[in-house]
DNA sequence: GCCTAGGTCCCGTTA
DNA sequence: TAACGGGGCCTAGGC
């Protein structure tokens, strides 16, 4: 069988040279100096920059068993048929996992080389690109939100190029066989509600404030210093300003510094004779973090959001 | 067509009810009191703790058209059918994927939860697991390696649960129907070759002294204090002592406050007369951050790796 | 665009 | 194990 199993089919099928709804660029040939076959080209570009909103519903097949709504999926297909599924998919503003024994090229704010291994890559519609092993919680290689993906077969090899500007990034994925490919048509409209973030901490206090101390009254969030914000400002029962920088987790040292800088920024921009008061409030400190802040002359409250 | 379509099969096929390769836990019944149907119960654990190595080869089906090595595929399956997918997957070691409608519920460090969406989730053997929508670099849940992973069919559902200790944490992904699944035999031993890291910064100052100023001669790095480790530690043509912070991108204040607890240490540690200088080495600084050299009486020198 | 700080940060290294 | 600092950190919010 010389044509690749394929299952599902969601969307209508443009053909591999189908146009992408971005304007096309025309591209200088890829790093392989030759000339690239036609019958294996196929790029697409997402939409450039931050400015990620789907334009229209996304075409739907006929849901079914065998192509059930929103993925198209590939086995073991061969680099034109891998490529075509990539720019259809991404063109759809699908989801797109490619899997199979690739190289990765990186070139941007640093740079790095990586052999050949089989990985996971992921594309996003918003320009992410992200190449997982399998191990470890972040991608072995990536490319932020707001590039530009681009697909095509080259000689015999599927490559995935994903590229931005400011900064001028490149990240290249060189698959010599692709295993699996799929495009999966994402609806997601939900945003996690999380609990137990540096804002819960910030509306507990200000709620109760003698959580703090007794006495204590907050008068402002986020008051700007020539230091930085500060996460909540207020006074204490002498009328002496109170600094707090809050955290939702035990605290080491750089936490101690931040305090520090407001502390010094708000001594240096009141009147003379004022007293200032840093508080950090954090669920625990670090032995280093308490020494810091006993040398600081500051204080620390613990308090878990 | 009652069955769902797979492709692959790079596996002999265990069945739902193999017992994983790791040492059965008894568990509790999950939150959805009533009993779990046999037919569709199907769990297993990844190795836990950080210990992740892979004991024996995988074992690889024959590679044909329609069962490559290292792939098996299930495209809208039932809920037992992908748990057992996704079962049989981890405990050969494989990497994961699956794709369809679910809800997000995570409880440990904080908390959140998930609506209902369309959702990418990526289950490695090595404990972690991803959950990614259409948009955004990050996953929008996670979990940490060293996790155990298990996944079952719970009433029409496919549940997945991926738990750890210490700290205590647990996420669950529930999809309502699952579009695609899919697990990789991931073989990757390459390790990325990175240019352009902090490492590389010290290694051209240590080839090169100058490059700081005239007469610099580096001593020692990673040079212990009681504030912590110093980047570079060494002394200018006149003898004073002078500390480095190193770092490869623009810096804001808290390099500088970095910077400045060494320093502030240094001095207290060494002789009452001895002088040390503070040089932060860095291809530029922020506003504040220079304000604040000049506060402490640090120094900036620029320098890219 | 830069700057500042948060994050369930993750991650490696070392005591 | 905890702690400390790096990271191509990413991400959100101001300005």
């Amino acid at each position: 069988m010389a044509t690749p199993p394929t299952s599902g089919g969601g969307w209508p099928a443009p053909g591999p040279s189908a146009p992408s709804s971005a304007p096309r660029k025309e591209r200088s040939p890829g790093r392989c100096g030759g000339s690239t076959p036609p019958a294996g080209r196929s790029s697409t570009q997402s939409r450039p920059g931050g400015a990620f909103k789907r334009p229209t519903p996304l075409p739907r097949g006929v849901p079914s068993d065998e192509s059930p709504a929103g993925v198209r999926t590939l086995t073991a297909p061969d680099a034109a048929s891998a490529a075509a599924l990539v720019t259809d998919g991404l063109g759809a503003d699908a989801l797109v996992a490619l899997f199979g024994r690739c190289t990765v090229d990186y070139e941007g704010r640093a740079a790095s080389e990586l052999g050949p291994g089989d990985r996971h890559v992921m594309l996003k519609p918003d320009g992410a690109a992200l190449v997982h092993t399998d191990e470890g919680q972040q991608p072995v290689n990536w490319q932020p939100p707001g590039c530009e993906h681009d697909c095509r077969a080259t000689e015999g090899a599927t490559v995935v190029e994903s590229r931005r500007t400011s900064p001028e990034e490149s990240l290249v994925v060189r698959f010599s066989t692709v295993a699996h490919a799929a495009a999966f048509d994402v609806s997601d409209h939900e945003t996690p509600e999380v609990i137990g973030t540096e804002a819960d901490l910030k509306r507990r206090i200000l709620e109760e404030p003698s959580l703090v101390e007794d006495g204590f009254t907050p008068l402002a969030t986020e008051r700007k210093t020539p230091a930085g914000a500060v996460d909540v400002y207020g006074e204490d029962d002498a009328g002496r300003t109170v600094v707090l920088e809050l955290k939702r987790r035990r605290v080491g040292p750089d936490a101690v510094g931040q305090l520090d800088r407001y502390v010094g920024a708000l001594r240096r921009d009141l009147h003379a004779d004022a007293e200032v008061r840093g508080v950090l409030v954090a669920p625990s400190v670090t032995g280093r973090a308490r020494a810091l802040l006993a040398e600081r002359g500051l204080e620390f409250v613990p308090l878990t959001p």
